[in-house]
DNA sequence: TCGACTTATTATAAGTCTTGAACTATGGTC
DNA sequence: GACCATAGTTCAAGACTTATAATAAGTCGA
């Protein structure tokens, strides 16, 4: 509604992320095809089509055959033009990949991190050297990326990070980097980037309403509103770990009582299994590995009551947001959703109501853990998409 | 994201609604002071506010003082270019009012209706009544008419309306009402429409994300999102009367356990006083004031229960939502509010994060129940805002 | 009362963009 | 090899916006 002002200059902009975005997202097409998808006119196809392989974004890929007419050529969006960095920062490592423009990935680079050892610098200090490191492997150069896409322990507001697991508490990430790099730089909350990499790669494609949860040691959500992330009015919606399912419940690591975080948050199920006296490894998936596996009476009675509780935050979920699809993530999720799924889809079903019910699908995420960097290169891509293949303006040095 | 295609046609109508648009809603400007706001330049404002008062949308409103040169004369929205109406169909009565462009009433039209008596056909007919009498009323033909909004209790999806407290369950309406009259239509869920009153007129004011929770016999809630309606992938969404608070909690008349709205519903909350020996009036409305204003020990204690699960709700959509402001409103909420506000905020502070706790205010609405019929009025007006004043397109009669 | 000065609006010229129609290119078919 | 079908390009026309220049309508001071 809020919209800019409009010039005839955006037109072309406009349409120039048309078609490029169906290119992006649709495969080779030939320019026909496209007229028809964009709505656009031939004319008009042929002229932005001809800038955009001028400028180096689309290329041609092949003839299609004819039966009785000239040829069609299929034109792509060129993987070469350039190279895409997603980070991911986690509680234990910090992740760097390079990618194509087409989201195909070229260069890793894995940095392990001692818990507790999360100090802004160094974790700064290994994004830029992991940056480096992966460009010089695929012999590229800053001047190549369009963007780095990093996804975080926390909520980012403003260029500051805030993220209570690691202790941070508005740490200006990105001034720290921008003093290594001039390269355009996207944060974001992991969940959020790790719901966009399943919205464009896994079980999220082509569906506009959806909510992913994540559920790891804690738990979150990533909304999806018409096609783009639902934020909220400063970037911080989606925190379902801790709306309240029970009043005066069990005690959160947030400090207040009854979270849904804490019954099927990774660390609250073992909890509970333990305090039942139940025994598992002392390190967090192995536990929960053992726990999934167990067939005792007493891993059944807690995995039915985490499964109890996330239907019932998911009836909520779809009560509240009406989406089309539900999707369960984070590495607990995904360890948890075989088993679980059948019991939290009846259980959403008593909680939720029929019609919003009847709409929502209940899906296990497509992909594992390691789609925190790939959903944070989808940061740069998606505004490049956006702005039609116009590169994020460049700051022009100052003299002397 | 997926917006439609864009024709140097749509440039013009995309200014005419920016400049409709401020005129509207901040009050009479100069065409200077429009280019200002807009963006647009001088000669463009020129153009469209020409257009615009050619086609009687735009009046001029006297002149201001000048301090040494031409004086600018104000533009203002003609009140009078076309008539809206807003219908409230509620269970116990179906109420007509005709507003002037900017939301003046001009008329009002009153059916009461015993509950349980809601055949549709019954309230088509009311609806076309009241139409009939409020445009007889100020002398207004059917032409002169922009659109009816129609508030309804329960979902619209499709022009079908799933109405489960009257019994609805996929009734055409809107084809009915079609029948009778043929002034665009706009149904909606009466509480969005209540919402979207307080919006424009209440307590929202200026605020583009905001949750609107209405608390009546049931519990509903309205999402506002960057200042449109959030409505999920078939427009139930914010259905927040059933989130669950408690696991194998009270039972709730929509057959589920444990939902808000057995706790902070009008009904639950007289239905839990009656259960612990209170006594109250049979009325509803007449049972909650008198519950509220008295001040024995129980009466503080169910109250008491009540905020705090109030809160415990509040608290979440906060989480989920981030929202700028929560509103409460709903007959029982006005009631309530005033007394309940404090403990709300206060258990809501407990449980919601920290941070997007603190950039939430929780308010209670300040226009009545009355704004459903006002809420509807303002759908067709926004649409007539957004096309830029261009009338929704009149059907052409095929020739016998 | 007149002329200088200020500010608001309107007219005009220049430039961008889309479209639709005419036109060119490239293959198959008889 | 003539003819047909389909793909893609070129170009004049029309719709907009913006800058700039021109015009309108006041105030102020002599």
């Amino acid at each position: 509604m809020h919209r800019g002002k409009l010039t005839v200059r955006d037109l072309r902009a406009g349409n120039r992320a048309r078609v490029l975005r169906a290119l992006y997202l649709d495969g080779p097409r030939s320019r026909h095809e496209l007229a028809e998808v964009t709505g656009l006119s031939q004319g008009s196809v042929s002229n932005v089509t001809g800038e955009l392989i001028a400028d180096g974004i689309v290329v041609e890929a092949g003839h299609v055959d004819s039966d009785g007419g000239r040829p069609r050529v299929l034109l792509r969006v060129n993987p070469r033009h350039a190279v895409v960095v997603g980070v991911d920062v986690g509680e234990t490592h910090v992740l760097v990949e390079a990618f194509d423009l087409t989201l195909r990935r070229l260069a890793t680079t894995k940095f392990a991190m001692q818990p507790g050892t999360h100090s802004a610098d160094e974790v700064a200090k290994r994004i830029l050297a992991g940056l480096r490191r992966c460009l010089t492997e695929i012999g590229a150069r800053q001047g190549d990326v369009l963007g780095v896409g990093i996804g975080l322990p926390g909520l980012v507001e403003h260029g500051l990070v805030h993220g209570q697991t690691v202790g941070w508490d508005g740490v200006p990430l990105e001034r720290m980097l921008r003093a290594g790099t001039n390269i355009p730089l996207h944060l974001d909350n992991g969940a959020n980037t790790a719901g966009q990499a399943e919205l464009w790669f896994g079980a999220g494609r082509g569906i506009d309403d959806a909510v992913i949860t994540l559920i790891g040691s804690g738990v979150g959500a990533s909304v999806i509103a018409e096609g783009v992330p639902y934020r909220g009015t400063s970037g911080g919606a989606g925190e379902w770990g801790h709306t309240t399912v029970a009043l005066d419940g069990r005690e959160c690591r947030c400090g207040a009582f009854g979270c849904l975080e804490a019954y099927i948050g990774a660390k609250g199920i073992i909890d509970r299994y333990r305090s039942l006296g139940g025994t598992v490894p002392a390190d967090q998936e192995a536990a929960l590995r053992s726990l999934v596996t167990s067939d005792t009476a007493l891993a059944r009675q807690v995995l039915h009551e985490v499964a109890r509780h996330a239907g019932v935050g998911i009836g909520s979920l779809i009560n509240l947001f009406n989406p089309e699809r539900v999707i369960l993530g984070g590495w607990a999720g995904l360890l948890l959703g075989p088993r679980l799924l059948p019991d939290i889809r009846e259980e959403a079903a008593r909680h939720a109501l029929r019609r919003p019910f009847a709409q929502a699908s209940i899906m296990l995420c497509e992909l594992g853990p390691e789609s925190v960097a790939l959903g944070a290169a989808t940061l740069p891509v998606a505004e490049f998409l956006a702005a039609g293949g116009a590169r994020p303006v460049t700051r022009i040095r100052t003299a002397g």
